[in-house]
DNA sequence: ATATTATTTGGCAAAATAGCCAAATATTCA
DNA sequence: TGAATATTTGGCTATTTTGCCAAATAATAT
């Protein structure tokens, strides 16, 4: 790999990396609806704020988000503009996968 | 969440942290362009052979790419049919992030 | 059979991650 | 000011991940 690929790479990686967390992926979800703020999203996932906020500190330094101070609240919103058509390729595979259990299986019947 | 929120989003992380490691994701990169053996990309990515082996093996587990011996030779090739369509979303959060780097810069000066 | 080449597996140590609690910080309101 | 609410940060432990080496396995050719 060259100096400029390992680069390329890298920062790619991070981006997938930082949605590769159940919380974060579902955090993703649901800013792609509307802006949330910490103690919503923390309410809806059922941990504890302090990690929610750490997930979201994570995915904000990835630029995937974003937030905005509303007196007590802090509000994150979706940042990375194509969260659901990346979603979408990654249903496919899952959904490819499915299709290929089903045929072995069908295959050892 | 829900079960099968949680369920779901369970399954779409593990893809998404499959690729979410840069020699893992220039693995995918490479086998978009053509099916490779477990020596070749060793030797494009530099670490120990046993290292990407491992690396392959955990994205064919999360259904991301397929193996197929020729011989000595183990041939892995992209199964996810969308893997550079998803890249080019990774790809617009990166411009972005640029673009508001030097907005902010700008606005320092 | 043995040597050679390719790949996988087991095992280990270092590094990174996750998630909780407690404490610190910020903002509003009485 | 002091209480209440929202969020972040520090610190800690448990778990997971990474990547190397050495050894095991597989296939081929001599």
């Amino acid at each position: 790999m060259t100096e400029a690929e390992t680069a390329r790479t890298e920062s790619r990686a991070k981006i997938l990396k930082a949605l590769g967390h159940p919380s974060r992926l579902y955090i993703g979800e649901k800013l792609a609806e509307k802006p949330h703020c910490v103690h919503e999203l923390t309410s809806l996932i059922g941990s504890d704020t302090s990690t929610v906020s750490k997930h979201l500190s994570l995915l904000k330094n990835a630029g995937i988000i974003s937030d905005k101070k509303a007196g007590t609240l802090v509000y994150y919103s979706l940042e990375a503009p194509c969260l659901l058509r990346l979603l979408e390729c990654v249903e496919l595979v899952i959904r490819q996968n499915i299709r290929k259990q089903l045929a072995s299986l069908g295959s050892v019947d």
